[in-house]
DNA sequence: TCACGAGTGTCAGGTCGCTGACAAAGTCGG
DNA sequence: CCGACTTTGTCAGCGACCTGACACTCGTGA
């Protein structure tokens, strides 16, 4: 019950409109809690989308591409939810889900999916919203991407990505998230920690220095003409 | 009315439903047709979307960045619509946007859009597919770009931009949808072109041997873990 | 039809990031 | 508390891509 309220909330960060008694009911039914340890499997490249899952805590890591090439597209946290796309578009899912920490999913078969969405228009208004902010930030992620020295782009990741200044994944994943390879990563890790701008730990990176960051970032504030 | 009845179908690529009568109409009063020519600016990054635009013919250029750095995002087509994710996210505009070649664009202001899309569900479902589907498109470029030689980039920009075979634009233009510098793209299709997977022209590249070119662009059929 | 701007072709030199490898340090289950 | 595994730190060599430049060709508008 309480989480069919998380999720109605989740939809569409930000927004506050709440699920009637009613829905919550309806969800709650044939909503299922699943724990995913680090490294686990959530759904697999390929295979059609039978579910929509809603991430409850920790982070998922959407993988495209296979060995040394494997890069990750995102990373879903609390609230964020993905299957729907592929669903929608009755597509293949596009790339891998799996666990980069301990992990609580939320799992909504399609047909509840869409029947839910169906009867509710402004749940529907705010996924559609969520959709939305999703192809924001991954435009958002090509500009952070392309034409840019690493320096930069690591810089720009760590800002993105972390949460409560600490970033709980290994270089090999920062790298992926760059496409890049491990050592390069490391080596401007290493030059920020020695700069004192970031401090450096197994499997985590906090941010000391967010200001010196953001300059090392080097974001255009505004694109002119 | 005509455009409009035009700009229904072209919402939600492929899907077939019609608007009705009454609905043409509503959509007419306000529709305006505005020409561009090529180079010219359709709205500038940093400024409030006021109106949704639909691409009618040519294409329009997402860019993002400044002077060298500047970045295609995406390349907007005939039925592609934008400036409906900053109107729904309530941000500015993350990028200009600018035609590619002359160009035909439809204005819809915000509040009719809204209206419209609010008073007909399916409609409103076929808009949230076209945003999905742009997503798609966004995630699979990252996923082009990423931790790939510029050699397999160039030759999957080709094939993804390329209508009935022919890519009208100039090479700095390629250039700018890889984030890479035009000499080096520059020497990428020389290369193509000696070996005769494509020809090339004055702002202009078409494709001779596609199949050679799938290969050369080399992308990954499946995502194994 | 001529001049100018836009686009293409090319190059030498420099730098950045990759390759492939290895050692050292941290973590965790048994 | 030990051994296996994961992760970090590092390096030398190399290749790919960038920098900045210049000559040449193609359109286009006066």
């Amino acid at each position: 019950m309480r989480q069919a309220a998380w999720v109605a909330r989740c939809v569409g960060r930000g927004s506050v409109p709440h699920l009637s008694p009613s829905d919550l009911e309806l969800l709650a039914a044939e909503l299922s809690t699943v724990r995913f340890s680090r490294g686990d499997v959530v759904f697999v490249a390929g295979q059609m989308s039978t579910a929509v899952w809603v991430v409850r805590s920790g982070s998922i890591g959407l993988f495209a591409g296979a060995g040394a090439d494997r890069v990750i597209l995102s990373i879903l946290r609390p609230g964020d939810l993905d299957g729907d796309v592929s669903m929608l578009l009755n597509m293949a899912q596009p790339y891998s889900a799996e666990a980069l920490e301990d992990s609580i999913c939320h799992r909504l078969d399609n047909e509840l999916f869409v029947k839910m969405f169906g009867q509710h228009p402004e749940l529907a208004r705010r996924w559609l919203t969520a959709v939305a902010s999703r192809l924001a930030t991954s435009q958002q992620r090509l500009v952070d991407l392309l034409g840019v020295p690493l320096a930069q782009q690591v810089a720009r990741v760590i800002l993105d990505e972390a949460v409560d200044d600490e970033l709980p994944y290994s270089q090999a994943t920062v790298a992926a998230l760059l496409g890049a390879r491990r050592p390069s990563v490391n080596k401007v890790i290493s030059d920020l920690q020695r700069r004192g701008l970031i401090d450096v730990g197994y499997r985590s990176i906090k941010v000391i220095d967010a200001a010196a960051l953001v300059a090392q970032a080097g974001r255009q504030t505004a694109a002119r003409t």
